[in-house]
RNA sequence: GCGCCGCUAGCUCAAUUGGCAGAGCAGGACACUCUUAAUGUCAAGGUUGAAGGUUCGAUUCCUUCGCGGCGCACCA
């Protein structure tokens, strides 16, 4: 193995045993630090040109940057708040303690001791009087003016690419915060936040295909959850009347800029209101997210300007069909439905039903030009088994989804707490299961048990958080939200 | 799953028509006590993603495979 190392490596680790013979041990315990660098810059931001600070502090991190001097030595240190620079003497170290700092690498953790003070080039600076080994590391940098550009190293390594590339550190950064605003928002309204099962027995609430697992020692097949839905409803029927779970939820298909194996699903539950009323909360939940980055409300992604000035558009699914996709389908029987279907080059639409139909219209002519956020509402029955059916129009139910850039954002209905209902549409979930239909809803006895004991009246809305995320910080990709986005395995191990 | 593009030093990138595989940074040696992409001098660093083929000669052309990116399909 040694002899496989290149050049690189094998310095790094005959350093590592260089620091050991002069008495370092390259991994200690614990380090005490008495400020971060942020603190440093507050503390002595009023620090002039001559004086010293009269205490000394001690700051740990990486080293990011190296300028040697000869007999003087400056480096960049970064710790989790920012970064500071250390300076180094010969004179103040003494030799033994200076050649040692010489030797140390980018990317080596140190701690060092000493008074502030503020060099001729007005930098805050630590002027080093004590440091010490904190982590040896033994691998090189990347470059330190490009960073780590390749995509599929930023992917797989991300700890690099965390390390080297701030702006990627700020994306995250900003995943916390807005997951943190939707949380505060929802608490601050009274939901009350819930944790359901992951490991499922029967696969429902979405129409996805899951994952499968099995447990040993129950020897039965299990199920990844592809949304809480139909537990949260249960809590429901419990007598949990404003709720919400924010989770991993995963769908065994393809992978693209948005789709993910496994993704951040927020879902919400309040007893006694309607799709109606979901829509005024998810309008509001979005924009307590948006002003954490956006106080005006207006971003850019993608190179598109999107502006989430209230209130946003709300536009039937019917009437968008006719808005965005120009076919008028209002009134139309199912063979003049299918022949327009036809007539706009949908392909393999023979077996599939109308509702079903109407989806793919909708999916291709409207979607992709939803560009500015827009409620669409009213769904076709057929393709939402979960739905309560449209006030004055049984062959719709009360649904709506949030489309914003051309991606869905937002599903929410006014849901189905008719257990008679209920039952008669898993049926037919269940039969198309039974056809072939691997993204069909299963048969879920207990749950229909649950609403047959009485489940409020209520509106539902699931989120997904990611695509929200990339929204916000003007993320390409899913990938680009997600600190380790699923990656296929390389040979070497 | 299909199509297009990419894969060259640790990193960021070059390489003309198929003719000795290069630079910057990082790393090494030397010099340098306020630099900040520090600077100067010198030396080193490669199975060009993998395997095969065509050719006197392949980073370059062809085939297969691997991984990635983008688009399409599926989906949220």
């Amino acid at each position: 193995m040694a002899e496989e190392l290149s050049e690189l490596l094998r310095k790094r680790r005959e350093k590592l045993e260089e620091f050991k013979k002069a008495g370092l041990d390259p991994y200690p315990y614990k380090y005490n630090r008495t400020h971060t660098s942020a603190e440093i810059l507050s503390e002595f931001e009023k620090i002039g040109g001559e004086e010293d600070s009269p205490n000394e502090v001690s700051l740990a991190g990486r080293i990011i940057a190296k300028r040697g001097h000869g007999k003087a030595f400056f480096m960049q240190i970064v710790d989790g708040w920012g970064k500071l620079q250390i300076y180094a003497k010969l004179d103040i170290l003494g030799k033994e303690k200076y050649e040692l700092f010489e030797k140390l690498d980018m990317g080596d953790f140190i701690g060092v001791k000493g008074h502030v003070f503020r060099t001729k080039t007005k930098e805050l600076t630590i002027r080093v009087s004590d440091w010490t080994l904190l982590s040896k590391s033994l691998h090189p940098l990347p470059e330190k003016w490009h960073g780590l550009q390749d995509k599929e190293l930023r992917y797989r390594e991300r700890y690099v690419d965390l390390m080297v590339n701030a702006e990627t550190k700020e994306v995250f950064l900003k995943r916390i915060k807005i997951v943190k605003a939707i949380r505060n928002f929802l608490e601050d309204k009274g939901f009350l936040e819930v944790e359901t099962p992951i490991l499922n027995v029967l696969q429902g609430g979405a129409a996805a295909k899951p994952f499968k697992s099995f447990h040993d020692a129950l020897d039965m097949p299990l199920f990844l959850r592809i949304a809480p839905e139909l537990y949260l409803k249960r809590l429901l029927v419990g007598g949990f009347e404003k709720i919400f779970e924010m989770g991993r939820v995963f769908r065994n298909e393809g992978i693209s800029y948005k789709h993910n194996p496994e993704y951040t699903m927020l879902e919400v539950y309040e007893a006694y209101a309607d799709y109606n009323d979901i829509m005024k909360l998810t309008e509001a939940m979005v924009l307590s997210a948006i002003k954490i980055v956006s106080p005006e409300l207006k971003l850019e992604f993608k190179g598109e300007i999107i502006d989430f000035s209230p209130p946003w558009k709300k536009i039937p699914l019917l009437e968008a069909l006719r808005q965005y996709g120009g076919i008028d389908i209002e009134g139309k029987s199912e063979e003049e439905i299918r022949s327009i279907a036809k007539g706009k080059g949908i392909e393999g639409i023979e077996k599939i039903g109308i509702g079903k139909i109407i989806n793919v219209l909708y999916d291709k002519l409207v979607e992709p030009n939803l560009r500015q956020p827009t409620f669409i509402i009213d769904y076709p029955l057929e393709t939402s088994p979960l739905a309560k059916k449209k006030r004055g129009n049984p062959k719709l139910v009360e649904r709506f989804e949030l489309i914003i850039a051309g991606m869905e954002l937002a599903n929410a209905f006014s849901e189905l707490n008719d257990p008679m209902d209920q039952r008669e549409r898993l049926k037919k979930q269940a039969e198309l299961k039974a056809a072939g239909d691997i993204e069909a809803e299963s048969m879920d006895e207990d749950f229909l048990k649950a609403l047959e004991y009485g489940m409020p009246p209520a509106g539902g809305l699931g989120v997904g958080i990611d695509r929200l995320v990339m929204l916000l910080t003007n993320s390409p990709s899913i990938r680009d939200v997600l600190f380790f986005p699923h990656m296929r395995p390389h040979d070497n191990n």
